[in-house]
RNA sequence: GUGGGUGUAGCUCAGUCGGUAGAGCACCUGGUUGUGGUCCAGGGGGCCGCGGGUUCAAGUCCCGUCACUCACCCCA
């Protein structure tokens, strides 16, 4: 008995089978016209990268458990791209020469991290990355912001299914410190803390504040501080506001687009002010569907010259999920619009020449690869997903006439071959 | 890495007290030599995840293992 190998993708990545890839074909090339509507532009670059662009920036979690690594012949250590930032900013600094900066570039790849799977995760997810480079202004966090809210829009999303959470890591550091009494070096553990706070119960959150060295009461002012909302900024020093990209969008027309909240933080080290977080209101999925957040100096691995910027990550995996919670998934596309069937297999040829003339209408047209009776291929033409057919029989094509008929009403009519991609087109556009 | 759930036909699943492997859908053929979806008749398909144990006998009970899945950790 031969061993077989298993018909599963390896564990984590998954195969897009026609029908699936057709649908995230119309959701991303939705979501790329919206951002090239905004003046992105698209990139790509290598998969393998070496390994230590990760082992700097990206936290620890991600460059000590979840990178895949490998040795390449020449010894180098390389690593499958766990996310897209790294790599732009590799190619920010090198080129940095010639780019006029401020940029705005998007990407589409696929990154890999080596974690288990579940709901939301998985171990290849496909990444829509959007940044610009060069600016410090805070019309950069507006655009973002509005960017989002139409891309999402785009995909038939209304404003109640989802919220951007903003926050500003310079004044939650400011709030910890000059409200709540957190010392310098108990800053990133408290962040850490805040990270969690809607996740764990109250106790557990008191315990883990206690190790940290927060006395009770500074326990409780931390719990102020991150429910208070807007109302936290009178609290804050004019100078730590004023240097504050977020409390400029704030106070602009943009204001609406995003919910400030202390709460948000996240994990990426590289994050130096603006975060946020996008979620879906809808309580199935729990976790933010995407974030980002503004950096002040990505390339300083690469390049000595400063390039501040900012941008977020929109991961496949939570996207579908957020779809398919809303009903707003496209309906795949069916296989072909018309079929051309030879009514004998000798007509094969003949019906390979008005298909010839069909595709050349633009109309998808295929010709069976195999003879079947007419009444076979019928039922497989309307199983395809093809509106129209177009029967060629000995007798009409003997007249220089063809039979095109409808799938859908089942009407028919012999017409001209040279009618046959004008009579198709009147069917499909019905 | 930790904990729970589930593994039977291509898919969804049933399988009682341990006693020869089932249904629906899908697929193929015919009824119908140039007209499909309905209907009727027939057919192909199974290492019951894998390995071991108990037993006269295991899809069923026990142990192990792998896979999938959900949650934790973390993150998109």
């Amino acid at each position: 008995m031969p061993e077989y190998l298993p018909t599963a993708p390896y564990r984590g990545t998954r195969d897009f089978l026609p029908p699936e890839m057709s649908v995230r074909t119309q959701v991303f090339g939705k979501l790329y016209e919206v951002i090239e509507r905004y003046g992105f532009l698209r990139y790509d670059g290598p998969i393998l990268e070496s390994a230590e662009i990760y082992e700097a920036k990206s936290g620890e979690e991600i460059a000590n458990q979840q990178l895949y690594t490998l040795t390449d012949r020449g010894g180098r250590r390389l690593a499958l791209r766990p996310e897209m930032t790294p790599s732009v900013a590799r190619m920010i600094a090198g080129n940095a020469g010639s780019l006029q900066f401020p940029v705005r570039w998007y990407s589409h790849p696929n990154c890999h991290r080596y974690e288990r799977p579940q709901r939301g995760r998985v171990r290849e997810h496909w990444q829509i990355n959007v940044d610009i480079f060069g600016s410090t202004s805070a019309s950069c966090e507006i655009e973002i912001f509005e960017l989002i809210h139409d891309m999402l829009g785009g995909l038939g999303a209304s404003e109640d299914m989802f919220v951007v959470r903003a926050n500003d890591r310079n004044l939650l550091s400011s709030a910890l410190t000059d409200v709540v009494g957190v010392t310098q070096e108990q800053l990133p553990e408290v962040f850490a803390l805040v990270d969690r706070w809607e996740k764990y119960e109250r106790e557990k959150l008191a315990a883990s504040a206690e190790e940290i060295g927060l006395s009770g009461n500074q326990f409780d002012k931390l719990g102020d501080v991150l429910a208070a909302g807007t109302a936290l900024l009178d609290e804050l020093p004019a100078h730590v506001k004023d240097g504050s990209n977020l409390v400029k969008v704030l106070g602009s027309s943009a204001a609406g687009l995003i919910r400030f909240d202390p709460m948000i933080v996240r994990g990426l080290a590289y994050y130096t002010s603006t975060v946020f977080e996008v979620f879906d209101t809808s309580p199935e999925n729990n976790r933010a569907l995407f974030g980002g957040g503004a950096y002040s100096d990505l390339a300083s691995l690469f390049t000595p010259q400063q390039i501040p910027g900012i941008g977020f990550g929109m991961g496949d995996v939570t996207l579908m999920d957020f779809l398919q919670t809303h009903g707003l998934l496209p309906q795949p596309r069916s296989e072909v619009d018309a079929v051309v069937i030879p009514v004998v297999e000798e007509l094969g040829d003949a019906a390979r020449q008005v298909a010839a003339t069909l595709r050349r209408a633009g109309i998808r047209t295929s010709v069976p690869l195999e003879y079947r009776k007419l009444g076979k291929e019928l039922g497989r033409a309307d199983k395809a997903g093809a509106r129209a057919v177009v029967i060629v029989g000995q007798e009409d094509w003997d007249a220089g006439n063809v039979t095109v008929r409808s799938l859908v009403t089942r009407e028919q009519r012999q017409v001209t071959v040279d009618a046959a991609p004008t009579t198709v087109t009147e069917l499909l556009t019905d």
